[in-house]
DNA sequence: CTGCGCTCGGGAATTTTTCCCGGTTTGTCG
DNA sequence: CGACAAACCGGGAAAAATTCCCGAGCGCAG
C-alpha cells in the first residue's frame, strides 16, 4: 500500500484526486495539506511514502514545502503537480528533492502511473517537462551569458521600464545607438516581443518583479 | 436533474470534479471540454443547464469559452471556477455572461451547493470575490474596467508572450484586428511601451508575475 | 603589429504602428 | 418596433519605429 499525502492549496482540487487515488487499489491518501506549514506538520504525524505536491500555493511556495518535508522526513518520495511549465520552476523543484514532475494537464492515468513509479524510486516527467528540461540543457549557461556589458546594462534599463531616448540620455549616447543595442539584444535573445524579454530578464534576477511591477 | 457541463483544460481537474458532482445526488456531468473550441461544440451536441468554467484554458481564455457557449446556449447558467481573484479577471467574466465566480480555493461543499444556486438562476461569489468587486466598485472603474471583452482578451493574451499573429489564429481574427486592437488598448491604458502594459496587468492580476516569469 | 571584438552612430530600406474609414452585429431605450 | 449607441471586424494609406548595412575609434591578446 503506497501511502500518500497532498499538498495543494485549492480545497476542491485536493477532494478530487483524493477520490480519484482512494479508488485505485494500492493507493491510500493519508493526509492533506494547504500551505507549506502544514506540510510540514503533516510529515511528522504521519508516515507517507509520496508526497504529490503543487508548486503555487498561497504565502510560501511548493518549494519551500518540499525542502521542509525532506529535511523532517528525508524518505519521502516528491512527486510535483503543477500547472507551471517554466523551466525555472522545473530546475528549483529538482534542486530541492522533487523526484518527479508532472504537468496538470496529463490524464489521471499518468498521475497514478507517476505515484507508482515515484514510489519505487523512479523518476518521472511529463513530456512537456522532458522537452523544457532537454532546452534547458542546450542553453548552457543561460541566454543572458553571451550579452556584452554594454547590451546588458540597456536591458537593465529597458525591463525597469525606461524609454530607449530616456536609457540614451541615462548613459549618453545617442537614441540611434541605444536603437542598435536593443536590435542586438533582441536578436542575441531570440525574442520577437518584448514580453519574452522581460520572462528572460526576470528568470535570470535581473529584475525583481514585484517591485518593478508593483505588485 | 441538474446537467453539467466542465470546462478546464486540466484533465486531472476535470475528473476530480466529474467524480465529486456526479456523487452528488440530482447533479449529473453531461460534457467536458478543454478548450474554447471544444466548449462551443459542446453546448450545440448537448443540452446542458450549467457550466462549470474555468478561466485560464490554454489557447483562447475561458471568457471566449464562455461568449461561444452563450451565443449558441443563451440559457446556459455559467458558474466561473478560477483560481484567479484578480479584479479583471472577474469584472470581464460577469460581463461575458457569467452568473457567479467561485475560487478554486473554496470547498467542495461549496462549488456544489453554488451548482444548485446557480441553476435556479441566482448569482454566486467567494468571499474573496465579493471582497474584490466591493474595492472595485469603491475604486470607481479600475485602468483595464473600461476595455471591452475582445479587447481584455487580447491583452491578456499579449502580456502572457503570444504574438500577435499569434493572438489572431487562436481568436480566430484577422492578424490585422489584432493589431487595431493592440493600438486601441494602449490608447486606453496610456501605455507607450509594453513594460508599462504589463506593469498594469500584473497590477490588475491580470497575470501572476512570479507564475509568467518563472521567478 | 595585426586581428578581433566591443563601442558608437549615420543613412536607407523595411517593417510595424497608427490613424481613419465603413460595414456588420448586438443590445438598449423611448 | 425603430433609432441609436457601442462593440466588433478589417481594409488602406500615412507615419513612425525597427532593422540592416556600413564605417570609425579603441583596447587588448596573440
Amino acid at each position: 500500500m503506497i501511502r500518500i499525502i497532498l499538498v495543494d492549496d485549492h480545497a476542491v482540487v485536493r477532494t478530487g484526486y483524493r477520490r480519484l487515488l482512494d479508488a485505485e487499489p494500492g493507493l491510500q491518501v493519508v493526509g492533506e495539506a494547504a500551505s507549506a506549514d502544514e506540510a510540514n506538520a503533516l510529515v511528522l504525524r504521519t508516515t507517507a511514502d509520496v508526497a504529490l505536491v503543487d508548486l503555487s500555493l498561497r504565502g510560501s511556495s511548493g518549494i519551500e514545502a518540499i525542502r521542509g518535508m525532506l529535511a523532517r522526513c528525508p524518505t519521502l518520495k516528491v512527486l510535483v503537480l503543477s500547472m507551471h511549465e517554466g523551466a525555472g520552476h522545473v530546475t528549483q523543484a529538482l534542486r530541492s528533492g522533487a523526484l518527479g514532475y508532472l504537468t496538470k494537464y496529463c490524464e489521471p492515468g499518468e498521475v497514478i502511473d507517476g505515484i507508482r513509479r515515484i514510489a519505487a524510486g523512479k523518476r518521472v516527467f511529463s513530456p512537456e517537462i522532458a522537452q523544457v528540461l532537454a532546452e534547458e540543457a542546450i542553453d548552457g549557461d543561460g541566454a543572458l551569458a553571451h550579452l556584452t556589458p554594454r547590451e546588458f546594462e540597456v536591458l537593465r534599463m529597458l525591463v525597469h521600464g525606461e524609454s530607449a531616448t530616456g536609457i540614451a540620455s541615462s548613459m549618453h549616447l545617442s537614441p540611434k545607438t541605444v536603437l542598435n543595442y536593443l536590435t542586438l539584444i533582441r536578436q542575441k535573445l531570440d525574442a520577437d516581443n518584448d514580453f519574452k524579454l522581460l520572462h528572460l530578464a526576470a528568470r535570470h534576477g535581473l529584475v525583481d518583479m514585484n517591485h518593478a511591477l508593483g505588485a
